[in-house]
Order: structure tokens, then C-alpha cells, then sequence
RNA sequence: GGGUUGGUGGUCUAGUCUGGUUAUGACACCUCCUUGACAUGGAGGAGGCCGGCAGUUCAAAUCUGCCCCAACCCA
């Protein structure tokens, strides 16, 4: 009977089956915790690598943006696995707000309001449950390297009651404050949202001129009109604005309007916010139309006419339209207006509305009392605390600057939500003074737990109203690093404590650039308010993945790429391989065919392993001596190790991964291993092949966790023998330069002759196996002798001590310009002309070269000369060796 | 409307901060070749006025200004 390939052991046998060994891998990693975290209280922070990952939205399936994101944090962290020591990679869902209330509803095609609260939230827990669990299957089908037993949802209890720890620790430093006040209101959700929920939306909509009249004995005239989008607000309407400068509409300035229909009269004053190049110049000023009114009833200490109640239907004011939706109002008010013979004009135009971002729904602005957390007056602190961040990349630091320079409104955290973390507050229900819960007894629901005192403390009264409302999404999500690090009260010592002190500041925050003016903003608050320090050493801010046409995958425009399609076809290590090649920080398109190099690396990595394993035994003792060409290449390796350390240490993954593949293709596979064939039986050669192979694997485990870990196994793990736990490459050491000196020089040297050589082969259409009668090469490649012979099937191989025969001619002149330059300034002009018409001198006695009336010194000139061969054979050039085939 | 970032062979990209005359690599294309692993491999080749215009400079993909295009953020 067949073994399942689930169980096969590891081995090198045939060709490399992607599909079989990723599953196996991303199962065993799973199973034998491979990845845990087990850092404690006394680990040192210096080798802990903690990373906070935001976590995603629990609002249905896996999109590109996950999976290269949480590739790029698995760089991360597979390297400094390595590297440094200890590393926390968690994972959590985001399941705790409207995104998930509203999923909800689509998948059970229910409203909220129809369900009592607590079945619905249950309701909420059922469908978040079954989203998640396809999301964690789907994750760990990407390999990444998280810790599986570190997770968390924002909606259980633990995080609840962090999050009301962190709102009674922010009431208590004085940093929040509830308050009656005009908030933006989203009539679907029925709830205030916060500004950073709202995005601008085109609308067709209609532009409406309409009479008003001047009131009052001695009218400077008899009427003026004024333009409007929003017919329906006109009940709502409680002053008129002209700006100051408006000479045309001066007159009208301290009069009073009478507003049509609806006959109240109100004020008409000057104010310089007036745009005077919309429409008649004059505005009507509604409870509330937009953000300007808002500005408008507070500097003017305008009355309220709330005409639109929480449902966007219209309320006693609006007379006759009262329970009209404001659809319905807005069509009918402009009838009206037609039929009483006060509307001017009407014409179709497209503008842009603020709608909730979650629902589409235009927003409207409604006083209500809200919770804020007061941010206005911190924004300096903030800003300083984003600048001793490390930004990958750097630029990204930009967006957060001008982000808090932009900053005008606290940041509202009460949402009139159903499903979601409850504040823990109860109000006296004779003089309003807030309750606030115990510590001790968090998480708890007012709703139906009982407060902590038994009368009001202000006013003695017994009655008690509970909060209703619930906490925004970021007021909890903006609180993840406390979460991973198992932030508490300690009611024993009456302060706060972690779990984990060590993880905290975490080292990386990644994460893309469309969030950072909201989620890193608040979790740099949050964070920053609760333990005075910056909870991030470093951010690491990814581009988008957009479509082969580099427009933005959507939904909408039926470009959307599902990772799950694209695993399906290529291998996760292939995938990996593509995600590496961005600058980080920069959206890049995905193309299908940039995949293919993934796969033929893993497959050239594969057969590679192959063939080492077959010229040299696994663990072959090191040699007294090595031979220069196995010195050489440990010494290049040693370079490739340096390099790749610092640019992992970096984030840059793409230059790492270049220069990797570069070396291990060029340099290992096409120089090296073709040397190396020839020269099995050297122990020297043995012992570098493996040094080599060894450290390649280790090399490429972060980039290509499962064909590394499957070629670890089947060669160097010894896991599989002694059936103890498995030792994953992944937990291995990363490499360090081992200190190999070699001329660096004369190796190259000699890869240039043997490229010579081979060209020369390919061009006579030669086997590149064909043997040569003699060679003879003036060049420096001490030590490289018998290398270049033995592969390239060399006869008789003699390096010339002196330059062949040759004649040669001046091709050409190199000049040094960037010394030229700064010292012959303009001449330079001169000195090239001269040259190319011929007219100049090399004097090679001194050294010099004349032109132009200048004598230019040797260091500053090259003459590169074109050489003619005229003895036996055929004479190849490199570029600092001469190669005579014979 | 304001701001940020970017525009490099057919496609994707390195190089731009720190200016120096041969602009990197991959994919695709063309020609040739069975090296003891890999033909899904190897050796070569063709393909670029570095978005446009002006300026600074002996010298500009690189610095400055304006313009065009795209994405994002904010109105």
C-alpha cells in the first residue's frame, strides 16, 4: 500500500512536488508548535522580536492584501527566528463593531433592529465564528510563520476588559469627556461614527434655486435666492449668509429672510466662510447640512431646527412632510417650492457626499451626547512619538505628520451599536453624574450588571441609568499591542502589569499605508496615553497589490485576484518568491507570469540539492587546507551573507532576495557546481559544497519556508532518525560570515576566462563538454589553474608570464571625468573634442597624455586598445585576461 | 481644490537621497548548445532619446522650476 504524502518521509528523489510538501509542512509546523513563543517575564527584550500585526476585519474572505502583507511580516520574522532569538508572531480578528454586525446581516439577511440585543450579538458571535475559521485555514495555507496559540478575538472577554480598563484609565488621566455636541450620524447605522468612517462618494444629485424673502417693513428689496442640494433642510434652516466682501449683497446684511413654505423668519449675517463663487453667493444655514453649519451654530450661537431625526425621516418641524423620509421630503418640498412659484431653477449635477463608508448611506450631523477622547491638545506629543519610530519606509513618516496636522475634531468613541464592547458606565438618573465600573469586576455589561455604588456619590439618588452605547472599533483595536502583551490591572499592587513585559514596545508594526492615519494614529494614543512610550520600535508600511494593468483590485470593477485561485496554481514558495520582489512600501501589480521565477528557482534550489548530494557525503570533516577555489567561494559567501543580513536587518527584502539569487545562481550553480563536478573527490571541494549548501538553505528558509525545510530534512535535520521533535530549519541559527580569506580577484579572473572559454564554445557550436588542445591565458588566476582545465576540458593549459604577440592600436580613450572634471572645469569640452578628431598625443615615456594644450596626467586617462592577434590560434578578450585558444 | 508618492527596453523592476559618459536584473522574444542535477537548463543576441519642456553644471535618469499622467491621503 501507498504511504499517504503526508507522512513520506523527507527525501531528494524525482522532482520537486510542491503541492504535496507545502500541505505537509504548513501541517506540521501546526502540530508540532513550531512557531510558539516561549519567552517569559525574565526573557531579555533585546533578543525578543515581537510584531503586532493588525488584525484583520472579520468581513469575509482572504484578499491579496492579506496574503502579501502577512508575507512580508513572515520575512520578518523567519529572519530575526533565526537571527536573533526569540519571536512573537500573533494573529487576532477584528470582530468587534459595525463591520461585523453589518456581515451579520448580510449572511443571515437580517436587520439588527429586529432582534433583541443579546440574540443578536449571539447571533453576531455565530456567523464571526465560521468567518474565522475558514480565514485561519486559509492563513495557515500561506505558510507564514504565527504563532497559532497566540490569538485573539477583539470581542471576547479578556480584550473586553482591556478595553474598559484602557476607557477608565483615560477618564482618570482626565482624556476623555462626554459631551453634548453636533457629531457626524450615519441614518442606516443609526449610530455617530467618527470622521476617519466617512469617505466622499460621487452622488447625482440637483442644484435648486429658491426665493427667499426679505422680511420686515423697509426691505432694502424684495428677495434674493439661494442655491441648495439639500431642499429638505429648508424646515431646518436657521440663518442666511452673505460674506463680507460681497458688495452685490450688502444691503441684505442685518435684515431678516422669510424662509418659503415653512414662513419662519430668520437672521441674515456676514460671515467670511461664505463661498462667494457658489451659486448666488448667498447660503442658507440648516440643522445641519454640513460641517460649515456646524461651524456656524457654534461661532454665531445659532437656535437648533432638528427637522431629520435619527432615521433620516422628517420630524413636527418639517409641518406637512412629517414621517417622509428625507428622499421623499427633498421631491416633494421641490414641488411645493414650484407650485408657490419660489423656485427659480433646477439643473442635474454630479457632487461629491460624504457617506458612511460601511454602508454607502450619505451621513448626516446630529447633537446628540457622545463620548470623546480628547486628542487635540496631545498633538505634539503624538507627532514627537511617531518620529522616534523607524519608518520602512521612510517617506511613509509624511503621511502621518500631515495627518495630525490636519487634525480639527477629538476623536468620538460612543457608537449606538448593538454588538460590541459596552462602556462601563451608569449615570444617576436625577443629576447625570457618571458611575464608573470597578477594575476589579471588568468586563462588565450595565445592562445588566448592577453599578458599584448604591447611591449617587454627587446627589444621593438611588436611580441609575445605564449606557447603552458601545465602544468604536478602534477605541479596542487601537489597543493591540497591550492585548499581545497581556496588559492587566493588578488590583494587589494597584497597578498595571503585563504578562509579557518583554514584548513591549513591540519591534515592528506592519501594515498598509491607507491605515496609518487612523489605526497606527490610534494605537500610537492609546498606547502611548496608558504607559508612556511609543509601542513600536519600527513600522513597516506595505504597498498594494493591484491588478496586471496596475489599477486597484475591486470588488466593483471585477478585477479581484483571490489568493486562493493563485495558490491553487503555484506553489506558496513561488507566491513568496513574487511578494519579495517590491520595494516595501510601493503598490505593485500582480501578473501572472511573474510567478514563473518563483517556481524555477524552486526548482533549480531542488535539483541543485540533488546534485551536491550526490558528489559529496553529508557532513564531510573540514579540511586543514582548502584550495583556493573552494576558499573562494566560502570567502564570496561570506560577503552574500553579510550583505543579505544587513538588508534583512533593513526590510529590504527585495534587495536581499536579488542579490541571494543572483549569487546562487550565477556564482554557486553556473560557476561553482560545474567546477565542483569535476572535482568530487577533493575533500576540500566536499566540505565547501555542503558549507555552501547548508548555508543556502538557511538562507532561502525565509523566503521559501517549505522546499528549504523539506531538502533540511531529508539531508542535514536529524529529527527523522531519532524521532524526537523536529528540528525545523526555520528554528535553526541563521549564518554568520565564518572569516574565509581567498583573492577575491583572481577567482574572478577566472570566472571571466571560463566564460571566455565558453563562449568561445558556444560560438564554434561546440559541446560545451568538447575538448580544447591548449589554452593559454595572460591574466592573474594564481591558484584557479586547474579549475579552469578540468571544466572546461582543457588539454594543456599555459598561463603566459609575459602579453601574447599581438599588435595593437588606441580604440579609444577613457577618461576619469569625475576628477577631470572639477579640475579642468569647461575645458573638459576641449579635451573630449580633441580627442575624438584625433588630435592629441600619448607620450608614453612620461606618462602623459596632450590634448587641447593640456598635459593630463595618468590617472587621469585609459586608452583602451584594440588588439589584433596574429600568432597560432584564436585570441578571446575578458575583461582583465587575455585568452589564446590553440 | 490642497498635499504626498511615483512615471526607466514589450512587461515588471535596480539605480535617483550622495550628478561622472557602457542604465541593473527578471519575464517575454531571436540564435546556438544534451556539461555526471535542472532543455522548466546553459551560452549568446536584439530591444531604452530614463513622462514632457526649460534651467543649473564641464557633465543630469539623478539637482531646480513648470507642465502632463497615475495612485494614495486630505478637503
Amino acid at each position: 500500500m501507498d504511504t499517504p504524502e503526508s507522512e513520506r518521509a523527507a527525501n531528494l528523489e524525482g522532482g520537486y512536488d510542491p503541492e504535496a510538501i507545502e500541505a505537509k509542512w504548513q501541517e506540521r509546523w501546526v502540530d508540532e508548535e513550531v512557531y510558539a513563543y516561549e519567552g517569559t517575564e525574565e526573557t531579555d527584550p533585546n533578543t525578543t522580536y515581537a510584531i503586532d500585526t493588525p488584525p484583520p476585519t472579520v468581513s469575509g474572505s482572504l484578499h491579496m492584501g492579506h496574503l502579501y502583507g502577512h508575507t512580508l511580516q513572515d520575512f520578518a520574522a523567519r529572519f530575526n527566528r533565526m537571527h536573533d532569538g526569540e519571536v512573537l508572531f500573533p494573529f487576532g480578528y477584528d470582530d468587534n463593531g459595525i463591520a461585523s454586525e453589518r456581515l451579520t446581516e448580510e449572511d443571515l439577511d437580517i436587520r439588527h433592529q429586529d432582534y433583541e440585543r443579546r440574540e443578536f450579538q449571539r447571533l453576531c458571535r455565530e456567523v464571526c465564528e465560521e468567518y474565522e475559521n475558514s480565514f485561519t485555514e486559509k492563513m495557515q495555507g500561506l505558510g507564514c510563520s504565527i504563532d497559532w496559540n497566540h490569538t485573539y478575538k477583539t470581542i471576547e472577554p479578556r480584550v473586553q476588559r482591556i478595553s474598559q480598563l484602557s476607557f477608565l484609565d483615560l477618564y482618570e488621566k482626565g482624556r476623555e469627556y462626554r459631551k453634548k455636541a453636533p457629531a457626524i450620524w450615519c441614518p442606516e447605522c443609526e449610530t455617530a461614527i467618527s470622521q476617519v468612517e466617512t469617505e466622499d462618494d460621487e452622488r447625482h444629485s440637483h442644484f435648486n434655486d429658491v426665493a427667499f424673502e426679505v422680511a420686515g417693513e423697509d426691505p432694502p428689496r424684495e428677495e434674493f435666492v439661494i442655491s441648495t442640494t439639500r431642499p429638505e433642510l429648508i424646515p431646518a434652516c436657521v440663518s442666511v449668509f452673505v460674506h463680507p466682501e460681497d458688495e452685490d449683497n450688502q444691503d441684505l446684511v442685518g435684515e431678516t429672510a422669510r424662509v418659503p413654505i415653512f414662513g419662519h423668519e430668520v437672521p441674515i449675517i456676514a460671515d467670511e466662510r461664505v463661498d462667494m463663487e457658489k451659486g448666488s453667493g448667498i447660503v442658507m444655514c440648516c440643522t445641519f447640512g454640513d460641517q460649515k453649519d456646524i461651524e456656524w451654530y457654534q461661532a454665531h450661537d445659532l437656535p437648533l431646527r432638528v427637522a431629520i431625526d435619527e432615521t433620516a425621516t422628517m420630524t413636527d418641524l418639517a409641518g406637512d412632510y412629517e414621517g417622509r423620509s428625507t428622499e421623499e421630503a427633498r421631491e416633494a418640498i421641490v414641488e411645493d417650492l414650484e407650485d408657490a412659484g419660489y423656485l427659480r431653477d433646477r439643473r442635474e449635477i454630479v457632487h461629491d457626499v460624504g457617506v458612511h463608508e460601511r454602508c454607502d448611506t450619505p451621513v448626516e450631523y446630529r447633537v446628540s451626547k457622545q463620548w470623546y477622547v480628547e486628542i487635540l491638545d496631545h498633538k505634539a506629543e503624538y507627532l514627537e512619538a511617531g518620529a522616534e519610530m523607524d519608518w520602512y519606509p521612510e517617506k511613509m513618516f509624511t503621511r502621518y505628520r500631515h495627518w495630525i496636522e490636519g487634525l480639527e475634531w477629538d476623536w468620538l468613541i460612543s457608537r449606538q451599536r448593538d454588538s460590541g464592547i459596552p462602556f462601563p458606565v451608569w449615570y444617576c438618573a436625577d443629576c447625570d453624574h457618571p458611575i464608573m465600573a470597578e477594575r476589579e469586576s471588568l468586563p462588565v455589561d450595565p445592562l445588566s450588571d448592577e453599578p458599584p455604588v448604591d447611591a449617587c456619590p454627587e446627589c444621593g439618588s438611588e436611580e441609575f441609568e445605564a449606557e447603552e452605547d458601545v465602544f468604536d472599533t478602534w477605541a479596542t483595536s487601537s489597543l493591540t499591542p497591550l492585548i499581545n502583551a497581556g496588559w492587566d490591572w493588578d488590583a494587589e499592587s494597584e497597578e498595571f502589569t503585563m504578562d509579557h513585559p518583554e514584548l513591549y514596545p513591540f519591534d515592528l508594526r506592519p501594515q498598509g499605508h491607507d491605515i496609518i492615519s487612523f489605526w497606527l494614529f490610534h494605537t500610537i494614543v492609546k498606547c502611548y496615553e496608558h504607559t508612556g512610550e511609543v509601542p513600536f520600535d519600527a513600522t513597516l508600511i506595505n504597498g498594494h497589490v493591484l491588478d496586471e494593468n496596475r489599477e486597484k483590485m475591486s470588488k466593483s470593477r471585477g478585477n479581484v485576484v483571490a489568493p486562493d485561485e493563485v495558490i491553487d496554481e503555484y506553489p506558496v514558495d513561488a507566491i513568496r518568491f513574487w511578494a519579495a520582489s517590491a520595494a516595501v512600501g510601493d503598490d505593485f501589480p500582480y501578473q501572472e507570469k511573474d510567478l514563473t521565477a518563483g517556481e524555477k528557482l524552486l526548482r533549480k534550489l531542488w535539483n541543485a540539492s540533488k546534485l551536491i548530494d550526490n558528489l559529496a557525503p553529508a557532513d564531510p570533516a573540514e579540511p586543514n587546507e582548502l584550495e583556493a577555489i573552494d576558499r573562494w567561494l566560502l570567502a564570496e559567501l561570506d560577503s552574500a551573507v553579510e550583505d543579505l543580513t544587513n538588508h534583512l536587518e533593513e526590510y529590504e527584502f527585495a534587495k536581499a532576495r536579488n542579490r541571494l539569487r543572483t549569487f546562487f545562481w550565477n556564482t554557486f550553480c553556473d560557476d561553482y557546481l560545474e567546477i565542483a563536478k569535476t572535482r568530487e573527490d577533493s575533500p576540500s571541494t566536499q566540505y565547501a559544497l555542503r558549507t555552501a549548501h547548508r548555508t543556502f538553505l538557511q538562507l532561502w528558509a525565509p523566503y521559501l519556508p517549505h522546499v528549504t525545510e523539506e531538502i533540511w530534512q531529508a539531508v542535514y535535520a536529524r529529527s527523522e532518525e531519532s524521532n524526537s521533535d523536529l528540528e525545523s530549519i526555520h528554528t535553526d541559527d541563521w549564518p554568520a560570515p565564518q572569516g574565509y580569506e581567498a583573492d577575491l580577484a583572481a577567482g574572478e579572473t577566472a570566472m571571466e576566462v571560463i566564460s571566455a572559454l565558453r563562449r568561445y564554445k558556444s560560438e564554434n557550436q561546440l559541446p560545451l563538454n568538447a575538448d580544447l588542445e591548449s589554452v593559454a591565458v595572460h591574466g592573474e588566476i594564481d591558484g584557479f589553474e586547474d579549475a579552469i582545465r578540468d571544466v572546461m576540458h582543457v588539454a594543456d593549459l599555459e598561463v603566459l608570464a609575459e602579453p601574447p604577440e599581438i599588435t595593437t592600436e588606441v580604440a579609444s580613450i577613457d577618461l576619469d571625468y569625475s576628477t577631470l572634471g572639477p579640475k579642468y572645469g569647461s575645458k573638459v569640452g576641449e579635451i573630449d573634442g580633441g580627442i575624438e578628431s584625433g588630435e592629441y598625443e600619448i607620450d608614453d615615456e612620461a606618462g602623459v597624455l596632450r590634448v587641447a594644450g593640456e598635459e593630463l596626467a595618468e590617472d587621469l586617462f585609459e586608452v583602451e586598445l584594440e588588439r589584433s592577434y596574429s600568432g597560432d590560434g584564436e585570441m578571446l578578450e575578458t575583461e582583465s585576461a587575455v585568452v589564446i585558444v590553440g
